[in-house]
RNA sequence: GGUCCCAUCGUCUAGCGGUUAGGACGCCGGCCUCUCACGUCGGUAGCGGGGGUUCGAGUCCCCCUGGGACCA
């Protein structure tokens, strides 16, 4: 058996969105797990729309999610030769012919057919032997000519067997008037040239399967092996648009996401290996198979997103997540205080509350700045004259401990509240809304361990002389 | 309009004729506890409908319904 050659043939006219990357991952798996090789092919014949900046950005989204290409990335632009070969070669045999029909005349005769009840497809008016031919000297565009009767098998290794009748295939152009060659020719011009053992895409393409197989034929080589993969939805189950909150992949680096996550993420959308959720890299390639991929559209679920990178997120070293952490800001265009040890600490008492590095470094704030942002209802709540009395208790004892560990604050906090006749959550609230501004952080003692000795008093004073 | 595809909890899915229909996210509750979270234990929730085939259908076949894609 040749060796499996697959490909990610997008068009630079967008950015990558999550579909269009598992469609990626989807390929690169399965050319990993067979010792295969991924190509990759920038689509950009529609000069019209593409941009630059697309192409680039699209090979950034790969890199960034570690989705490397073997070969590539070709560019449809430069192969323009090829494509006009193809089609010469088609009309040489007579498996494509000239058509002079002008727009208006073809929209006419299908309005008449349609107003008729026929077919409103092309009614193969310039096809020798079928219909009147060409008219002399007027601009031609060149249409395949579709075998009259006969079914093409597309035998797809997600859907099974499919069966198109030929007849239902109109004479579709392959190269229009100004002889730029359409989608149809083009991708199975490269597709042949480039080897391509198992086309796996989109099931938007499904339909144009069959005339891809018959120009294959008349191209005389042998059609590759079909997977058409499901779509994936958005939240309101429609296609996945800029509406959808993040599309972009590259938005997920901004948001904090880990690759590896959104990886895993998107393979779980559409495939399954029995019960498994989390997968390695390595797993990955080694599990992946196309007949346990699904047939049914599926939902992108930003939750379990959440979910699976707060996994990878706390499955990262605490040197690790420092790391990953300033990297981050400076991403934001912010530094991180402190020398790394400190920073190491402060994840550590972060990463719990966390699914992403936006939601880290968020959290982070009360740490990394000077002023706290004092949330209204929490102050309204917990820096109360009576808790101010509380609170003072806490100054002294602190002021003169010995150690600032952790254990030997828990055991001041612990003494105090017992003097006063309250439970230790009577004082860490308030302390808690002192020393970070909100009810919910980590917690109190590593809060308080963490920001040393002069940052905490200086705010457990402001808080006091806020609440009388 | 034509062709084609799809259909198990709200969502992602396991299931490949015999299961108390399993797992995961989410949600709800217990435990842990200085708050929140993490963790852990438990719970809620599903085979779109109708016909067949079969001793027996979530599973096979047909129809309907409902989604969707492409072409026009």
């Amino acid at each position: 058996m040749p060796g499996v050659r697959t490909r990610f043939a997008p068009s630079p006219t967008g950015s990558l969105h999550v579909g269009g990357v598992r469609t990626a991952l989807f390929n690169h798996l399965l050319a990993r797990n067979t010792g295969g090789v991924f190509v990759l092919r920038i689509e950009d014949t529609d000069r019209e729309r593409s941009e630059e900046r697309y192409a680039t950005e699209i090979q950034e989204a790969l890199q960034w999610l570690g989705l490397d290409w073997d070969e590539g990335p070709f560019r449809q632009s430069e192969r323009s030769e090829l494509y006009e070969n193809a089609v010469t070669r088609l009309l040489e045999s007579g498996a494509a012919y000239r058509c002079t029909c002008s727009p208006e005349e073809l929209e006419a005769r299908r309005t008449a057919a349609r107003a008729a009840g026929e077919r409103a497809g092309y009614d193969r008016h310039c096809r020798p032997g079928v219909g009147p031919g060409p008219a002399e000297g007027k601009p031609s565009s060149v249409r395949f000519a579709t075998p009259l009767d006969g079914t093409v098998v597309i035998d797809d290794r997600i859907r099974g067997r499919i069966e198109f009748q030929t007849s239902e295939i109109e004479d579709f152009v392959i190269a229009r008037s100004d002889g730029s060659p359409t989608y149809q020719l083009v991708v199975t011009v490269d597709d042949a040239d480039m080897r391509i053992s198992d086309v796996v895409r989109g099931d938007d393409l499904l339909n144009s399967s069959p005339k891809q197989v018959l120009l294959y034929r008349a191209l005389g080589v042998e059609p590759p092996a079909f997977a058409h993969l499901p779509q994936v939805l958005g939240a309101d189950k429609t296609r996945l648009s800029k509406r959808h909150g993040a599309a972009a992949v590259l938005e997920y680096r901004e948001l904090g996401y880990y690759p590896d996550a959104l990886v895993n993420f998107l393979a779980r959308l559409g495939w399954a290996h029995g019960d498994q959720e989390v997968f390695t890299r390595t797993e990955l390639i080694h599990a992946f198979s196309l007949e346990n991929v699904g047939k049914s559209a599926g939902v992108f679920n930003a939750e379990k997103l959440d979910w699976l990178n707060g996994l990878y997120l706390r499955a990262r070293s605490l040197a690790e997540l420092a790391g990953d952490l300033r990297e981050f800001a400076g991403r934001r265009r912010e530094s991180l205080p402190g020398d790394a040890a400190w920073q190491e600490r402060m994840v550590g008492t972060l990463r719990e509350r966390a699914q992403t590095l936006g939601q880290l470094h968020d959290a982070a704030r009360f740490y990394l700045e000077d002023e706290i942002v004092l949330d209204e209802d929490a102050a309204r709540k917990h820096l109360t004259p009576a808790s101010a009395d509380l609170l003072e208790g806490l100054v002294a004892p602190l002021a003169t401990l010995d150690s600032w560990s952790e254990a030997d604050l828990e055991a001041t906090f612990r003494a105090v509240a017992e003097r006063a006749g309250q439970k230790l959550g009577a004082l860490a609230q308030p302390a808690r809304v002192a020393l970070t501004g909100r009810t919910t952080s980590p917690g109190i003692f590593e809060v308080l361990a963490v920001l040393g000795r002069e940052r905490s008093l200086e705010r457990l004073g402001r808080a006091i002389a806020r609440a009388r």
